[in-house]
DNA sequence: CGGATATACTTGCGTGTGCAACGACAGCTC
DNA sequence: GAGCTGTCGTTGCACACGCAAGTATATCCG
C-alpha cells in the first residue's frame, strides 16, 4: 500500500513529490523573478513587495508596521529595506501626526514610477514562469490547498513576531 | 470575465491567490519546520537536508559538488554549512583518492544518529503542517503541477528519490 | 499628576548567503 | 613533458536578515 503511512516510516511517493516540488518551484521561481527585476529594474522582488503594498494603500503611504505585517519580514528587517528605499528615493518616510512615535513609509513621484514599470516585468514573469504553465482548474486546486495549508490572515497562523 | 487577462494587465483572481498562497505557505512551512528542528534538534533545515543527502548516498557520502548540487546552496554556501557540520561533528571532510581536487563529505556515526532523530521531527512535522491537510487528489495535482513548472532534471534535485 | 506597562520603530550584533577572485589540480593537445 | 583550459573547492567581501536590547512615545490606572 504506497497510499497512506504510518506516523514514523518515509513519506509516501506522492507526499514527497508534493512537498519536495513546492520547495524546488518556490526556489526556482523567486529566484529568477527577482534576478529579472534586479537586471531590469534595479530593485530586489523584496523591494517590489513593499511598492506594490504601497501602490495599492490609501494615499500611497502605510505604517512601518503595517508593512512589515504585509510583507515576509521582520521588524528590524523592514527598517533596514526602507533605508536602503529611500536612499533610492522610491519612498520616503513621513512623520506620524497621530502618533509621534510612527512612520508612514511614503511612496515617492520616482517609486510609483519605478513600481510601474517593475510590475510590468514581474506580472509578465509570473504569468510566463508560472500561470502559464498551470491549467485553470488546477489553479483554483492551489489556492484551495494553500486555503487548508496556511490561510490567509487567520490570527494565529504564525509569523506574528 | 474574470477567467482570463490580457499580457499586461494585472492577475486574475485566482491567478493571484494560486500565486501569493505559494509565497505564503512556503515561507510558513520552512519558518516553522526549520524552528522545530533547531529547538528539538539543534540544526537547522539546510543543515538537515545536508545529513539527509548523505544518509541516503552510497557509504554515507558524497562529493562536495554533487551535495551542492542537491541543495539548494551555492558551493560557497556549502563549503560555509559543511564547515559548521564539521565542527559540529556530524560529518568530516575525506580526502578524495581519484582527485587531489576534491572532497567527500562523509556522515559520521554521531551525525547519522543526530540525523535519525531529526528525520522523525522533520517528517512529523512535514506530515502535521502540510500532508495531512492536503487530500490525496490533490497531491498528485500539486506534484503534476511542479513537474509542468519546475521539472526535477532541469534544475538538480537529488539523485536520491 | 505620576508611575507602570505597552507599542513603534531603530540599532548592535551574530549569522547565513551569493558573487567574484583565487590556488590547486585534472585532462587534453602538441 | 610544457602549456592551456576547465573543474573543485575555499576565501574575501558585501549584503540581507532575525533576535534582543534600546529609545521614544502612548496609554492605562491609581
Amino acid at each position: 500500500m504506497a497510499t497512506t503511512t504510518s506516523k514514523t516510516s518515509p513519506l509516501a511517493a506522492r507526499e514527497l513529490r508534493a512537498w519536495k516540488g513546492l520547495l524546488r518551484t518556490h526556489s526556482l521561481l523567486t529566484k529568477e523573478l527577482d534576478a529579472e527585476l534586479e537586471r531590469a529594474h534595479g530593485i530586489s522582488l523584496s523591494s517590489y513587495e513593499v511598492l506594490l503594498h504601497l501602490a495599492n494603500a490609501e494615499g500611497g503611504r502605510l505604517r512601518m508596521s503595517e508593512l512589515a505585517d504585509s510583507v515576509v519580514l521582520s521588524r528590524s528587517g523592514l527598517t533596514r529595506l526602507v533605508d536602503r528605499l529611500e536612499r533610492e528615493q522610491l519612498i520616503e518616510r513621513c512623520a506620524c501626526t497621530k502618533d509621534a512615535r510612527g512612520f508612514y513609509a511614503c511612496l515617492t513621484d520616482i517609486g510609483r514610477a519605478r513600481f510601474a514599470e517593475a510590475q510590468h516585468t514581474h506580472l509578465g514573469g509570473v504569468r510566463r514562469l508560472f500561470v502559464e504553465r498551470v491549467d485553470a482548474a488546477h489553479l483554483d486546486v492551489l489556492a484551495e490547498v494553500w486555503e487548508r495549508v496556511a490561510p490567509p490572515s487567520a490570527a494565529g497562523d504564525g509569523p506574528c513576531h
